[in-house]
RNA sequence: CGCGGGAUGGAGCAGAUGGUAGCUCGUCGGGCUCAUAACCCGAAGGUCGUUGGUUCAAAUCCAGCUCCCGCAACCA
């Protein structure tokens, strides 16, 4: 018999530092779906890896004086690592420095040139000679390069580009043939709006502006552009070649589904779509977009120290407690929180009491009443059908918010059998029928079912936790844990013995560890400065001379429309008056601001921002995390500032 | 007027096709004792953002308004 095949995927992880939790709950999902679609029997091949080139690894890469390679293995070995702690069970592992994978974007780079769809052309825009770097007007800072701050001057290079244009038709047609490609609905308005309808532009696919990506084979200065390299992954690992493919490719491809985060929504559907048109490959049916977890409401960010990695929180309550709260918390469309306090809690009311609970009085009592012989049920009652019959439903509606993606609410269904198991408990008391010889069989039905619903939910559990439903198939000795064992209520077997009670997971002293947190946090906090200094290039006083800084005194002020962090300021700088936009919305409201004094930077070249002129800035601080405008109130408007 | 989603008891969320407002956590009270100070039951707590409209009847339909959020734009 031919099993169905089910190939899904997650995003490559880009390798420019350790991942923290927000990032590593992709891929437990993905793995929880691999899980999950195993049991009901497919031939799953889950593919995960590492996205490991571009300009910013190699920049970071030379901050730490090594190699990019060298740079890239360690990154690389510590996110395969943290999948290992998380039980993610892959089928391979792609790094895009592989050789394989490179050899093959080659290929498809090559092939696509020579068929027309990657042209040969120009791009202009601003380039910074000692940088290499081209940049456009709005990535300027103070109209000079943003990154060694030397003068930029127009210039046109040579580069590669994707007809994107050409393929806008049939990837409209394939997105309206397929409504469920891009999903949740939501996200495929975003891109059909915001990006489709408007019209492609060609894309830039090569770069000669670093060297660390995979080299354009036919033309050595340039570079694959690093999504038409990383994307390549979920063909190249399966062994695609465009001058012919593996079984394996033949096998598994197309992909099933894509499960990537919401940022990438945009290359998952547009670029790789086009290309595999290009390429005359089938297209993935489906492409899921997850939010993201934040801490708390903010974003986590090392200058705001409150990183949480999933090699810590595994340390302090487990790989399963770790995958269960990311599953279980995290919202369909909305970005998730997480807190180490809500962890906690999740851990010590689901894990702990209700499920931990459940199975430890159940097989205590088993024990206790029968010596661990699990008995066949004889004597039914009315309250049992509740009980089977919810058992027999949390299957099915498992199986339809699973292939909805609706990751917490499948885990949650679930927990609801052991909640409505536990109530089966009180319901038919076993302590009241154990006392009396009469109703032993009675209580014999009870344990039983009690056993078999156990059973149920360890395993529909055991995608979301697998080291929990192995112990819990420990304890209750059995081999029934297949799919199919759930089509009816009854299957676990009479006659063996249950094992010894063992606590799954024992409570958590939440204050305590709060404590401990915040005490390592006051460590860590003192030892690092929370602002990274980055330095710049020593000028002359001729280069400072240059910049004119004026007190001026903000007139007027409003919010500039269709802009969310721009205000418009109406300033008198001593002579005249004059507009600036700033990007101060967030942190300053207009009247704030009218009538104090500013510095003014005001022989900045004038730029056009959502359509406001904005001749000059004003000056402010930033931290990273807030701006704060430097006001000169006692200043005379219009002196100079030196 | 760029596109889209949302506003429901302290918190987080359910509530196609209009007809007694539900769930999880938290709080309080009770029960039970098999179990991990756990489990079960009950209670308190909501004018379902606001204003108007349709209707016998609206959280649910329509319109206006306010506020949040996502995408885009943008941070001189």
């Amino acid at each position: 018999m031919c099993k169905p095949k089910y190939y899904i995927t997650t995003a490559i992880a880009y390798t420019s530092r350790k991942p923290h939790i927000g990032n590593s709950y992709e891929i437990v999902m993905t793995d929880a779906l691999a899980r999950y679609k195993r049991l009901q029997g497919y031939d799953v091949f889950f593919l995960t890896g590492t996205d490991e080139h571009g300009q910013k690894i190699e920049e970071y890469a030379k901050n730490a004086g090594v190699s990019p390679k060298i740079y890239v293995d360690k990154v690389s070995s510590e996110i395969k690592e943290i999948c290992n702690l998380l039980n993610i069970s892959y089928n391979h592992f792609i790094r895009t420095t592989d050789d394989y994978h490179e050899k093959a974007v080659q290929k498809i780079f090559k092939k696509l040139y020579e068929q027309g769809d990657i042209y040969k052309g120009s791009y202009e825009g601003l380039y910074c000679t000692p940088c290499e770097s081209f940049w456009t007007q709005s990535q300027l800072k103070d109209g000079k390069c943003p990154d060694c701050g030397r003068e930029v001057r127009p210039a046109k290079e040579e580069a590669y580009f994707f007809k994107l244009s050409k393929y806008q038709k049939q990837l409209e047609q394939y997105i309206e043939d397929n409504p469920d490609f891009i999903y949740p609905e939501q996200r495929k308005k975003e891109m059909v709006n915001n990006f489709i309808k408007p019209g492609l532009q060609d894309l830039c696919v090569s770069r000669t502006s670093f060297k660390w990506g995979i080299p354009v084979d036919f033309d050595d200065n340039h570079v694959v552009y690093v999504w038409i390299d990383a994307l390549s992954n979920y063909i190249t690992a399966l062994g695609y070649s465009p001058d012919g493919s593996s079984e394996t490719y033949k096998k598994y491809w197309p992909a099933d589904v894509h499960i990537i985060g919401k940022d990438i929504l945009r290359f998952h559907t547009i670029y790789w779509p086009i290309m595999l048109m290009a390429l005359g490959e089938p297209l993935p049916r489906q492409v899921f977009a997850h939010p993201w977890l934040l801490f708390g409401n903010d974003k986590m960010s090392k200058s705001r120290n409150n990183v949480i990695y999933a090699d810590d929180l595994v340390n302090m309550v487990g790989v399963d407690a770790v995958r269960y709260y990311l599953l279980s918390e995290m919202p369909y469309i909305s970005d998730g929180s997480i807190l180490y306090e809500t962890v906690f809690e999740r851990y010590n009311s689901d894990l702990a009491n209700t499920l931990g609970n459940l199975v430890n009085r159940t097989v205590a009592m088993s024990n206790k009443y029968f010596d661990g012989e699990i008995k066949a049920p004889t004597v039914k009652e009315n309250v049992d059908d509740e009980l089977v019959y919810t058992a027999l439903e949390t299957v099915k509606s498992l199986d339809k918010l699973l292939s909805e993606y609706r990751m917490s609410d499948a885990v949650d269904t679930v927990m609801a059998l052991a909640r409505r198991s536990n109530k089966y408990i009180d319901e038919t008391a076993p302590w009241v029928l154990a006392k009396n010889d009469d109703t032993k069989d009675r209580l014999a039905t009870v344990l039983y079912n009690l056993l078999e619903s156990i059973r149920f939910i360890a395993v529909m559990i055991s995608p979301f936790m697998p080291e929990t439903a192995e112990k819990i198939f420990a304890q209750l000795n059995t081999d029934i844990r297949s799919y199919n064992s759930l089509q009816e209520f009854g299957k676990l077997e009479i006659g063996k013995k249950v094992g010894n009670a063992v606590p799954l997971f024992s409570r958590l002293d939440t204050k305590a560890l709060l404590d401990e947190i915040a005490k390592k946090q006051n460590q860590t906090e003192q030892s690092e400065s929370k602002i990274k200094i980055e330095h710049k290039d020593e000028i002359s006083i001729d280069d400072f001379a240059k910049i004119e800084l004026r007190v001026a005194k903000v007139v007027n002020c409003e919010p500039v429309k269709k802009a969310k962090k721009l205000l418009k300021l109406t300033l008198n700088d001593g002579e005249s008056e004059r507009t600036v936009a700033s990007g101060i919305a967030q942190f300053y409201k207009p009247q704030d601001l009218i009538g104090h004094n500013v510095i003014l930077v005001a022989n900045l070249k004038p730029a056009k921002l959502c359509g406001v002129e904005s001749c000059g800035m004003i000056m402010a601080s930033d931290d990273g995390d807030t701006v704060k405008v430097i006001f000169a109130d006692d200043m005379a408007v219009g002196s100079t500032v030196r």
